[in-house]
DNA sequence: ACGGCTTGATTATACGCTTAATCAAAAGCA
DNA sequence: TGCTTTTGATTAAGCGTATAATCAAGCCGT
């Protein structure tokens, strides 16, 4: 008697499969994923008793038990240090994880998000309490500014496969990602400017001098010019004072590259209370996308990054590392864009 | 000898924590998931040891092994039948998720998201081509206009725990969902209607009658009051003729409340074809939340929707769901708001 | 001193699938 | 014919976890 009533019906299996077409597990197993390489071959005949059986008895293979038995699960990790749906639409991250995303579809992978990890004092931790969730994913997507470097050691140290976007170095490990190209574009905004006649450049950006700004400075100081006057100055957007403003004009300095869209405001407003404006009285170039609302962002000449491409790429990397261990892939350089705006002025 | 050398790191398992700790493994997987009635016990040292050992070894249980042997993962899938991250970001789904994180976050649960069923003509299965990588998860909610009853269905029969945002039935299987209360805000908007004097009403709203559709024509039709003249046409927006307007026009009726908010729109262009404005020539009541750019939706008189709220409680009713497979858990009919616009006049 | 609980653990098996190791029979070849 | 190769299959060993079935002590009351 087949009850049909509440009884859970059970699954039906590759053996319930091989028993009707009256083969081995083995030779299911190889029609319904057949490979180039494989140890187990099917003949004709077999196969057609096998296709009508699995037909006949609506067979579907079980997708966890595969994975368990190929050693991969298919899921992609994605952790953020910060909320992963921001509240705030805008949000710098979210094109990231439209790319990730996508890249996830195209490569047939699930994406699994670390939201159990949560927030104390409004930054994740990877490892919470000393466990590690991340072991369930193949791999995984790092987003946010990680500060913790302790973590990555450790990450690496386990030989978990794992990507960031933005560069990340440790010592004594190796770590990939897939960051914008700031030195290049910083390179290139410079020669742009010389050849709309500047000579006298300044860099402004963050105290905290972090991979993204050394490799702006890089850019900023190796443009391949010699007859530019190079400044740079780390200074924190509110300390941007009338008396530093001062300083600014006295100089010489026709054109300031902002590391941050903080810098970049604030030196309008100082410059506003001076009466002065950007960019007819002094150029100013935006080193970084917009983090708030793009369409007040739009008006400043700027570099552009390609976020939901980069994001895309994070995936196609971390694929490669999961597969193919050994190979330490090349970090990824994601070249970036320059979107002319109304705050670079030729003199 | 034990290599740290370029050898990719075997996954930690539990008979290594074991084997650390030792004891058994059994031992260790009655620490991970310690239930009630359990019929395996550990005493407090063992269970110190086992900490100390996952901890050193930065285990984490592998999910896939745990489906396949019948445990719990503490991961909450979500089924978007439409891409997760939309392009638009004003996507209509994108508050449920930031409330189904939110509520990820509370509860402790990773939220795994199907980006591998890949959208084959647009739109998403949950069985692509028999399969189901669901099982990974504990539990799911799907999000999204489902029309594969068929889908649901299977999933009632396979007794996989999910919950749906908007009100699903299914013939011979229960679902769980949390769904707007459109009939109680229906007939809340009746009933404001009427309280300005209007007494001929109509409901227009799209041909094909789903469970939302329904809801919304009883709260219209059930309002509590009998001096009113309610009627109902079923009709696409672009089916809105001048013809139809006509007959509306002609047939005495003061305000209109549309289903959505493309036939909110479209009755409003073909107002504007007549010199006809909304509100002063008949007013419009839209029994939905604004699809598109939101600023865009403001100006309107409608019903507003708790997204976030109804994640938030989407996931709370999946954990319950999970917890206790017995008990059927009530289906939530969420309150909605009324949001006063510029589009209904007292007359 | 002995059977009956309770506590704390182990053993063994199941979950559904993949695949390396084998093997029997047929085919190719000298 | 006798030997090797090819073809088409089977067997068995995992993959990492959960849990029912067991089992060894220790304790208790009589």
């Amino acid at each position: 008697m087949t009850l049909t009533g509440p009884k859970r019906a059970r699954r039906v299996t590759q053996s319930d499969v091989a028993a009707m077409a009256g083969v081995s597990t083995a030779v299911v197993s190889a029609v319904i994923s057949p490979k180039p390489g494989k140890t187990i071959r099917v003949g004709e005949e077999a196969e057609k008793r096998v296709r009508a059986a699995m037909e006949a008895l609506g067979y579907a293979p079980d997708v966890v038990a595969q994975s368990l038995a190929g050693g991969r699960r298919n899921i992609i990790g994605v952790f953020t240090y910060e909320a992963v749906f921001p509240a705030d639409r805008k949000n710098f991250f979210y094109p990231f994880l439209l790319g990730i995303e996508r890249g996830a579809m195209r490569s047939g992978q699930d994406l699994l998000l670390f939201t159990s990890s949560t927030l104390e004092k409004g930054r994740r931790s990877i490892f919470p309490k000393g466990t590690n969730r991340m072991g369930i994913a193949d791999g995984a997507i790092l987003l946010g500014a990680a500060q913790d470097k302790d973590d990555l050691k450790r990450l690496c140290d386990i030989g978990f496969p794992f990507v960031t976007i933005g560069r990340r170095e440790v010592e004594g490990g190796h770590v990939s990602w897939v960051a914008p190209d700031y030195r290049s574009a910083v390179s290139d905004v410079v020669t742009r400017c010389r050849a709309m006649g500047h000579r006298a450049l300044m860099l402004i950006g963050e105290r905290e001098v972090r991979e993204q700004n050394e490799d702006r400075e890089r850019g900023f100081l190796e443009n391949g010019h010699d007859d530019l006057t190079l400044s740079v100055e780390r200074i924190a957007p509110e300390e941007i004072s009338p008396a530093w403003i001062d300083d600014l004009l006295k100089s010489g300095i026709t054109v300031v590259l902002a590391e941050t869209f903080a810098h970049a405001v604030a030196l309008e407003r100082q410059l506003a209370a001076r009466d002065l404006k950007i960019p007819d009285n002094i150029s100013v170039v935006a080193l970084a996308a917009p983090l708030f609302d793009e369409a007040e962002g739009e008006r400043w000449t700027r570099i552009s990054i390609p976020r939901e491409e980069m994001g895309e790429r994070a995936v196609e990397t971390l694929i490669a590392k999961i597969r193919e261990p050994g190979k330490v892939p090349e970090n990824i350089m994601q070249p970036l864009g320059y979107v002319p705006g109304e705050t670079l002025k030729a003199i």
